[in-house]
This record gives structure tokens, C-alpha cells and sequence, in this order.
DNA sequence: GCGATCCG
DNA sequence: CGGATCGC
């Protein structure tokens, strides 16, 4: 058993106001529009409000894994 | 504003 | 096709 279950990523549902834990749907990168050597772009993941079934997208932690 | 991505 | 997400 040496798989780590990814922990869920604490974000705002702006459906509800709450901060709760999900784990999202989907996690890609922005790139920086100027790829140049460095800036790293921002990880974002699309998650559903669990009251309302909205779907959003917030950040998640730069060592997320990125889903395809 | 751009970069990726998805849902209305 | 737009809106929304975050950093520069």
C-alpha cells in the first residue's frame, strides 16, 4: 500500500459561502503566458458544490497532481 | 489580459 | 462563446 490518496483541497464553495473539502473533478496548470524559464502559472480544479450542484473552479496546492 | 478548461 | 479561476 504505498498509494497516497490525494487529500482534499480545502476551497470556498461560492455557492454556499463554505469552506469545505472536495476533491476536483479535474486539475490542469495555467501556463504563464510568458513561459520564459520561470513563473510558475496557477493550478486550478473544477469542483461541484455538494449543496447545489454548481460546478466552480479554485486554486489547489502547486503539488497537486494534474489530472488529464 | 493571458494561460487551460469546463459548464451553461 | 462567455465566464470563472489565480498570478504577474
Amino acid at each position: 500500500m504505498t498509494q497516497k490518496q490525494l487529500p482534499p483541497v480545502k476551497v470556498k464553495d461560492p455557492t454556499t459561502g463554505k469552506e469545505v473539502k472536495l476533491s476536483p473533478i479535474k486539475v490542469w496548470e495555467l501556463s504563464p503566458k510568458t513561459r520564459k524559464g520561470k513563473g510558475k502559472g496557477v493550478k486550478i480544479g473544477l469542483f461541484k458544490s455538494p449543496d447545489t450542484g454548481k460546478y466552480f473552479r479554485a486554486k489547489v496546492p502547486d503539488d497537486y497532481p494534474i489530472s488529464k
